[in-house]
DNA sequence: TTATATTTTTAGGCTAGCCTAATAGGCACG
DNA sequence: CGTGCCTATTAGGCTAGCCTAAAAATATAA
């Protein structure tokens, strides 16, 4: 059975062998809402986080002590969650790679709520050279679009 | 501690919601890889999926299994997989998700292994109006960088 | 201070998607 | 027909990330 053509189902093998060894959303997800939550009040609590993210409180929980033992967070029992400097510069990485995302959709001509939403799913999977060559789409995109009417939506 | 500056966090929340409800992309994995298997050799045998994905043979007839209960596969002992109609559908939008997004990140510059593999993992995530505003902004860059035709071959 | 409400934590469970080891079916070849 | 090889299947387990229920700590109000 090997002698018949391959070649697309080749490449589906290398691109699922490239997905391996990412650190996982949920983590990922996580940090960015530490983040977010520390920027306006200096420390997260476990509800803050818990009602951005839209999971129970000991999920929370667990995900803060496995992010602690990753050294990414400080957790002090009753007293909130803060990001290490690692964790921030992970947090710091996620958020450029959101708001660039996040903008491009935007320049394009998607809705906004759209484009938060999607920005959110892909965020943690395009690289820093894709990102930068979206960048440059973007800002042409967005010199070539603004003298002129929306798409068509 | 409700008196102190939100919206940024507002929309987190939003976006964090706007995840529930879609298939999971392991299913959707598990599709794609029948559908080009069986363009190629009729139908699918679960050793080539195991191949294709990674993962070992009894993990894909897990997924078969569900995958017949829900109505996407035809599954017979020891003779293979095939997609229902149903399953193909989804296997030609996930396909044509695919294609274009792996175009449009070859047509801004990127490498084209990186594109798969890029393309591969958020192929799941993108929605069709996203899809139709990422192909005009496509289009349009093709034409300015070379003058060459279409995506979807 | 005592009572009440809220938040955090512990304990115990569930499911999806992966795994290994071992069994069973299909097939070719002597 | 039986032996050996390969593929498919069954059986049983693991981990990540979620859950609920209940206990403990803290904050708030009377």
């Amino acid at each position: 059975m090997e002698n018949r053509p391959m070649g697309r189902i080749e490449l589906l093998k290398k691109a699922h062998q490239g997905r391996k060894g990412l650190a996982s959303m949920s983590e990922e997800d996580y940090i960015e809402a530490i983040y977010e939550v520390e920027k306006v009040y200096g420390y997260a609590r476990v509800t803050d986080i818990s009602e951005i993210l839209g999971v129970r409180p000991p999920t929370v929980l667990g995900m803060v002590k496995k992010l602690e033992e990753k050294g990414m967070v400080i957790h002090e029992r009753h007293r909130g969650v803060r990001l290490t400097e690692e964790g921030r510069r992970v947090a710091e990485r996620i958020a450029r790679s959101h708001e660039l995302i996040r903008s491009f959709l935007i320049g394009i001509g998607v809705d906004e709520e759209r484009a938060n939403i999607e920005a959110e799913l892909i965020e943690h999977f395009l690289s820093q050279e894709t990102l930068e060559k979206l960048m440059r789409v973007y800002e042409e995109c967005v010199k070539r679009t603004s003298g002129r009417a929306s798409p068509s939506g």
